[in-house]
DNA sequence: AAATTATAGGTAACCGCTTTCCTTCTCGTC
DNA sequence: GACGAGAAGGAAAGCGGTTACCTATAATTT
């Protein structure tokens, strides 16, 4: 069908230019020992020729690649979409190329991929990690180049991470929620279990009912749902359960979108009887009828700064903050 | 901090075994010209060790990789969710590993994506193109690896590409609304300009009308939107434009989603005043208020059908199909 | 028993590129 | 004019594998 084949190497520049490939390639390598003219000849030719260097023979050689892999759990998650274009475009400005896997929030999923990064050469990975995957600490560990934590991660005192300050951002919630109906139930319901987002979020809820001098009842608590229609069964749950007025704190803004939902089927008004809050602020969410109170998760910053934290590890520049917990913002809106 | 390094190379095996790399490598390709004990104990050492081949090095030998890449517009849209799992299920199944790059819906980021894929000895790959990103069509065929088109295609008599029937989609929504309103407005809203769903959805509604008999007008028709907040303020402005009843078929559901809510701000109500379909069936669309009524696409089976037929491709083997359009279901809700 | 043929494994080249020495040349210097 | 130094470029090794081609046994054949 074409013509040309496109396998241009060094070897085919270095023979036309009757030049050896150790000149071609320090030409290319920006090395001060070749002359002016020759290098600009060198370069002329590899744009007429369209020579891409074959990175795979780079990285073999070199030992390492311009390559970073980023392992997130779930890149169907509309959360995601912020969260990467931070990873990427900061990334993209240090030089880096950006390889984006897809665990499926499957731990050994997930393994199979670190191993086959291990073995590639990547200059560092940015692991967002499955539900369940503590077993991958150890491939993580084995492969020497560095990586980060974001979004989520395995321990507290983790080596180093990027996160949203998940506690504060329930914290401040369910503050807001019981602050504007002192006195009665807030509920709480929460994402999957087992992955620290939903764990700090847990913990902040608590405290905040703490604070408030409240007794926290088990009844109040919804655990390990995953998606709208799991959400959904226990917003019925809950309507046919408690008597307004109360309130529901929502881990994540699509579990607060199901409950809305069956809240409103039960005939339940939300704000009027029900107040909602969820987490991470959607697109949707302000364009909702009615139009979703939540906490705003900071992606794109939380993105840059995981970028820039690998960035600084792959340079093997001291850091001076290995954790970092990046602060979410409330916002009302009409379910609150 | 670790004291063992993981660089085990078929060399290291060797060397512990006392035989030839040759053979290790033999017994990890499976020829049969090794005796059943020495390739026990190979495999044996090997997992010991915990060896994992060196794929650039492979790649780099053999001329091609097991990886394909999937260059994706912009994975940030919810509609990606489905299909990606579409291409990975089916891909990894088949034994290869997928590569998510991401366009961002930049041509020129897209030229160089597909530029660093040329040089990395891909198997494959599957691209769903930025606007505007006819150029990389020559980069596409220069690297001499298949590729097939997937939910977007430059030209209709493409080589190979796998997209939803848009047109079909459009049509069996615009059909719908007029039949449910007839002789009354069917307006329309579209996506970006110049991207293959967005010029089938808008023929849809052309001929959807024209079989209807109803004379097309250009006001009915809102171009190039992008996102929630464009479609509010085109909402809001119909909203003071015509007078109900009428109907809108939205080339999206993210965009339904704001002309839905700039409607409910001016006080007309859906499905009485207005009624509205949109395209996709996002995951909230059942929950939201009033539920939205839309033209699911087959999104999985994009996924699946792209990667079964770049697997052929890569095989080498002849292909019967070059070209799917994958049927839309309308699906009735609330809004219409 | 000699010749043929499997069987099991090894040797070495090569994939495309980088990098560490070398080798030339050309000058400047005393 | 001989010598040392710097400039410009090349030869070759090696990154971690794969594979075509060989060699040395062991098994089979006649």
């Amino acid at each position: 069908m074409r013509s040309t084949s496109n396998n241009i190497t060094m070897k085919d520049i270095a023979k036309r230019m009757h030049v050896s490939v150790t000149t071609v390639s320090k030409v290319l390598n920006g090395h001060q020992d070749i002359s002016e003219p020759t290098r600009q000849r060198v370069l002329q030719t590899v744009k007429e020729m369209g020579y891409v260097p074959n990175l795979m023979a780079v990285n073999l050689r070199c030992n390492k690649g311009n390559m970073v892999g980023l392992v997130l759990s779930d890149i169907s998650k509309p959360y995601f979409s912020k969260v990467i274009h931070g990873y990427e475009s900061t990334l993209l400005a240090a030089g880096y190329q950006t390889l984006i896997f897809n665990s499926l929030e499957q731990a050994d999923r997930q393994y199979q991929i670190l191993k086959q990064i291990a073995s590639m050469y990547l200059a560092g990975v940015i692991i967002d990690p499955a539900q369940n995957s503590q077993s991958s600490k150890e491939v993580l560990d084995s492969m020497d180049i560095p990586y980060v934590f974001s979004n989520r991660y395995f321990a507290q005192d983790e080596d180093y991470y990027v996160a949203a300050d998940n506690k504060k951002a329930s914290y401040l919630a369910t503050e807001h929620l019981i602050q504007r109906k002192p006195g009665f139930p807030v509920l709480c319901i929460n994402g999957p279990d087992n992955i620290s987002p939903t764990i700090r979020r847990y913990e902040g809820y608590l405290e905040a009912l703490k604070d408030a001098s409240i007794q926290q009842k088990s009844e109040w608590v919804f655990n390990n749902l995953y998606d709208l229609s799991d959400a959904y069964t226990i917003g019925k749950k809950i309507a046919s359960t408690f008597q307004p007025p109360f309130s529901i704190f929502c881990s994540t803004d699509q579990l607060a979108v199901g409950v809305l939902r069956a809240l409103h089927d039960s005939g339940l008004r939300v704000p009027e009887d029900v107040g909602i809050v969820g987490v991470d602020d959607v697109d949707m969410a302000p364009y909702l009828t009615p139009s979703l109170s939540t906490v705003s998760l900071p992606k794109e910053s939380i993105g840059e700064t995981s970028a820039n934290l690998l960035i600084t590890l792959m340079n093997g520049q001291p850091v001076e903050t290995p954790r970092y917990l990046l602060d979410p913002k409330l916002i009302i809106r009409e379910t609150s």
